[in-house]
DNA sequence: CGTAGTCGGAACGGCGGGATTCGAACCCGC
DNA sequence: GCGGGTTCGAATCCCGCCGTTCCGACTACG
């Protein structure tokens, strides 16, 4: 397994694109009404997306796809709920008492995604 | 104060926009929409709206015109009323039905965690 | 180099969510 | 049984949200 494809801390809007499943313009139009989705640009003016980047995107995927929110409502969730989602789960389903136990179940966590990915990867 | 106008049982529709703030036009359009909000009929072919039915429609007013839903995710949130918080969100979010939806939700969790682990190494 | 990727901005488009209009039926006081 | 107000369903119209397409220009990279 190449442990460095997942270890990567930038992406470009393709990557984001094909992970997420959203077309590029999707990802630029979004950007455009969401203030709080600004992802960083080099110096050619291209985007650079963080892991954080994406996991907000998706959580917009969710609301805006899934549960049927309104552009404006979405925005309002998103601002009142300071984006916790899946980390307020995490945290009260795992007993955490350092952030040493948390991330090392993180990274158990990922390790066993990895390889789920991988896998399924392999039969799509 | 006259008592009856609080006892009342049954209104009429031009009533019922009075109360809610909403046209009649609205509250036909919205009975077109909702099979919840079904108000019964008088020999006349004319609404018979019930305190139930009000009570329903401002349940809707608040989805759709304060929370920022479009009508069919109003339609989802009023659908799925009956389950529990924790495992209700669960279930909607992760609608497992296919080795792709799994692989969605892992790339997904996967870019959460990537994020959670940046932040954690950088504390660290 | 060539070509693949990305950029922003403007013009375009579908359609969801009403809004308006219509003729007809009904209700009520007189 | 007449006139004025209310309601009806269906048809039609309409605006803005949410993309979508198109564009020429710039850049990265093999």
């Amino acid at each position: 397994m190449k442990d460095f494809e997942f270890k990567k801390l930038y992406y470009s809007i393709s990557e984001v694109s094909r992970i997420t499943g959203l077309e590029q313009h999707v990802l630029r139009y979004w950007e455009s009404q969401f203030s709080e989705l600004n992802p960083a640009k080099n110096r050619a003016g291209n985007r650079i997306y963080t892991n954080r980047d994406i996991s907000l995107i998706f959580e917009i995927k969710r609301l805006v796809r899934e549960q049927g929110f309104t552009i404006e409502g979405a925005k309002k969730v998103l601002g009142s709920k300071a984006g916790d989602g899946l980390a307020q789960l995490i945290e009260t389903e795992v007993a955490v008492e350092s952030s040493d136990d948390l991330k090392q179940f993180l990274l158990e966590t990922r390790a066993f995604l990895n390889d789920l990915i991988e896998k399924l990867s392999g039969k799509a």
